[in-house]
DNA sequence: AACACTATGTTGGCACGACCAATGTTGGTC
DNA sequence: GACCAACATTGGTCGTGCCAACATAGTGTT
């Protein structure tokens, strides 16, 4: 790319600049789990998740991070190869799946971790301490209105 | 998704949020876009550099919006079969197209402004103008810093 | 002038992520 | 018992980004 010569009529809008800047917190994500052995982006945000509550259903840990429940299922699948996971039918509903995080994928987890704060810090580098919190709490406040959170009574009449 | 039951661990980073902030934005421009025709999202920066010069080989069209060379050949030819651009060899050097915008195309490119402008308010709909513009102007330096701009001496050491 | 090297446009293909459809199975409801 | 909804799984589609190869054309070196 030749950023010295982007349309101008790009620069001054928030999508564009949310894309460039997303895609470039994606480079630098991609570049450490690559380094990890990670194939995809979704296997931290549902380590994540299993750290977050115990057993849960394959069905609910797609809705909780937005991933379809075929996806879901083979990057579960590829996560009990690796140890990270234990995958046992739910004796109360045989329909679904237990999932719950083993110990090796809680120390995975903090690899991990580990690296996302450093891909943070690189992605924000130019920015100050006060800076990144206000950055940040303008970004929840649209993610939270757009993703239906509607926390008190801002429904439309 | 369950926005209720995200992971922790992802609420707090910035490239989580960004991510999400950017999705919002794309799914928004997507919607209108679609009900204006367009396939695909690279139209637009495409006919919004041909707006800002004039006539321009496909090669440099490609590198100001980061586009492969391939996709905007793809482009480009149905962009000329919709009458929004003419592409001419040229003269100077036989190897490039020179490709400018035309009369509908400039026209086209308006109807686009119109529904990204609203599809800008819509995003941003719970920020105040200020914090807009401070949000804004974060993320510009945001990308300013990792495509390489380097405004001013800002290296390292 | 001959040569190597680079740049351009085009075609074709691959990989990855998001998404949808169908299927067999199980729970819940009337 | 009949009907519908939810689950996990397999398989497929579609858009986007990216790379390889090719033929053509300009640039630079000797």
């Amino acid at each position: 790319m030749d950023p010295l010569n982007t349309p101008v009529r790009l620069h001054g809008r928030a999508t564009w600049l949310l894309g460039q800047a997303s895609n470039q917190g994606h480079r630098l994500i991609g570049e450490r789990m690559q380094a990890t052995g990670v194939p995809s982006r979704s296997y931290y945000p549902l380590l994540a998740a299993l750290a977050d509550s115990g057993a849960t259903s394959q069905a609910d840990l797609g809705r909780r991070i937005g991933l379809d429940r075929s996806d879901v299922t083979a990057a579960v699948t590829d996560l009990e190869g690796r140890g990270c996971l234990e995958r046992a039918p739910d004796p109360a509903d045989r329909r679904r799946n237990l999932v719950r995080i083993t110990e090796d994928g809680l120390r995975f987890l903090g690899a991990l971790d580990a690296e996302l704060d450093a891909a943070q810090e690189e992605l924000l580098a130019p920015l100050s301490e006060s800076e990144r919190k206000t950055l940040i709490a303008m970004l929840g406040r649209l993610v939270d209105h757009h993703t239906g959170l509607r926390i008190s009574g801002t429904e439309e009449r």
